[in-house]
DNA sequence: CGCACAATTGACAGCGCTGTCTTTATTGGC
DNA sequence: GCCAATAAAGACAGCGCTGTCAATTGTGCG
């Protein structure tokens, strides 16, 4: 009924409990033809290691933590699938964990998370990732943690973990609109929650400055990673004198606002204004036209992130890896209208 | 540095460890003065019981699974935010666990992960739920479970189950279009592995029925949950002799697509054609304009299931409960244009 | 005041596994 | 062929908790 034990395997072919484990767990020193026996007996039995009990008696429970604090529904699928790959192939449990990155206890929070269940170690997301203190914290208590964030490049600190390029991201798909001759270009930001929001809007500066152009305060509008504010945020692009001919939301969703305000303020995408997300979530794919946006594998992402931890925990030696969204040209960008038929319309 | 244990709180407090036990598991058999006692030490040490530990030592591991074999991210999020808010009130642990509800060793493979972590039950959500044969499986090896399936009532068997009446819900989404004066309407079906498909057009075409009016074979078209299938089913439509008025997705997502398909057509929403879906996803509020369509609580859903399922672990008595999603009017529906003007269009 | 009974509390084993140490088998070198 | 060195296998304790049952304390009542 209840499945088979370690003794009941040992039994039945004949040899101790220990040397199960051994078999069970791959280790080196058991003579082939004992292994092969050990190995008959458990498939003869089905069995299958109780997962609390080799949690409770090991040093550790060969089981990580995917940590997040993150609103968006596509990301953390992704999130949830790249470290569930990770550990599936490295033998791992995961434990899926929401927690509030604003709170003070933060630290004390995941500590508690992990001893409760001695979880190995902890993989963490944007913005648990960014916030230093509580990092600090749990290193001090000997928690191991790879991290992902927004950079553009390794930040050589003591903290293993996976930069992404976010603001070369955002110099890339600014210079796309600026290669479509694109002259004034609005810029929807996202929440200052997220390091992201700062290195993407870094990157459209970069890019701008690059092409001589002049930064502009009413082209940069405040906002965060929701629809809402991408539509507010564009409403109030489309008013000013002199309207941007496209608009680069720091997100797809903020994009998604942006697309709707567009079309209900009757201009038509991309002739009329172009828009471009971050982020490739199925937003930017499934709306009318396609956005134009930076493909970010927040799956392959974890799951590096994920492999990096594991590897840690086994004390094997990890380098910090950076990964460099992709630009991806659809249809919700175009060049400017030319001047003359511009002013017809309005 | 690792918490305290059950033994630290006993000396410290002056009692046995398992009188601490009693305190932490709120049984009733402490005098309250001694539960006092015990719980002013378990404060001072900060102990946390190692779920681990209970969870071998115990009957089982006060912990449930939610199961799930479904792409739509909106959906998981949405489920599994019920699920933990259930079981953080509950003060039981959840594991999530993807799976393949296809395979043919899916009981066994829900068996294996029941016992491999002692987990107390599961909630079954759509389509591991409709696995009727695996689930008597799953019966057989005494685990207990809670699912959640798409049906117009109760269907009192002896499997606890929270039911959705999605055919109500189609048959409201088909009135209003009816209502609004829409004598045309095409249906972009839904997967057939979903039983919610067929519940979905039965509720379609009874309104239709019960109208008065014919069901038309080319009117209703096959498909399967995804962007594209909307996108080419509507055009499908569009091309027909005598197109349709107004199209019912069977889910946001397929909206989405003939949303796409009407503007890439240079047919306007609503005015040329009505578009609704079905979930009440992040689809349809941020696409332009937003969509008419059945509001589904799946977090809600999901936590009374989860509420159940503790309950029956618990042998408290359990009742079946079920759900209507709720119809939620916005801009993508209006009554058709008048006979004239739309052949002017065409 | 003394007894039957109920309410509290504690002692102890054991859940199923792994870490450590010990014992036994095997190998290579002279 | 014998011994040291190494490899393989086993014995045993114990991870931190709960279930069971026994011991203790408290209660009501004649």
């Amino acid at each position: 009924m209840g499945s088979a034990t370690l003794d009941d395997v040992a039994k039945q072919a004949g040899v101790s409990a220990k040397t199960v484990s051994r078999v069970a767990n791959g280790e080196r020193s058991v003579r082939p033809e004992t292994r092969e026996r050990v190995l008959r007996a458990i498939e003869a039995l089905d069995y299958r290691p109780n997962l609390l009990a080799r949690g409770l008696s090991g040093a550790h429970a060969y089981t990580i933590g995917l940590v997040f604090d993150n609103p968006n529904a596509y990301y953390i699928i992704a999130m949830q699938q790249g470290a569930l790959a990770a550990c599936d192939d490295m033998h791992f449990g995961l434990q899926i964990r929401p927690c509030d990155s604003t709170a003070s206890t933060l630290a004390e929070d995941l500590r508690d998370f992990v001893h409760r269940s001695r979880i190995s170690g902890l993989v963490l997301t944007t913005p648990v990732s960014e916030r230093t203190r509580a990092l600090r914290k749990l290193a001090g208590y000997h928690i191991p943690f790879v991290r992902i964030i927004s950079a553009a490049r390794d930040p050589r600190d003591d903290i293993p973990c996976v930069y992404v390029d976010d603001r070369d991201a955002a110099y890339a798909i600014t210079t796309h609109l600026l290669q479509l001759g694109h002259m004034r270009i609005g810029f929807l930001q996202g929440g200052k929650r997220h390091h992201a929001s700062a290195e993407r809007l870094k990157g459209y500066k970069d890019a701008l400055q690059h092409y001589g152009l002049p930064i502009r305060d009413e082209l940069m509008v405040e906002g965060d990673y929701v629809f809402d504010d991408g539509f507010r945020g564009a409403r109030r692009l489309f008013d000013l004198a002199e309207p941007p001919t496209a608009i680069f939301g720091c997100n797809d969703e903020i994009a998604a606002g942006a697309l709707a305000a567009a079309q209900s303020a009757g201009l038509s995408v991309p002739y009329d204004v172009s828009i471009a997300g971050f982020e490739d979530s199925p937003f930017s794919r499934h709306s009318w036209p396609p956005l134009t946006t930076a493909r970010q594998r927040a799956d392959i992402i974890v799951e590096r992130a994920t492999r990096m931890l594991i590897a840690r925990i086994r004390d094997e030696p990890v380098d910090n890896e950076g990964f460099n969204p992709e630009l991806v040209v659809r249809g919700s960008t175009a060049p400017p209208r030319p001047k003359s038929r511009q002013r017809k319309r309005r």
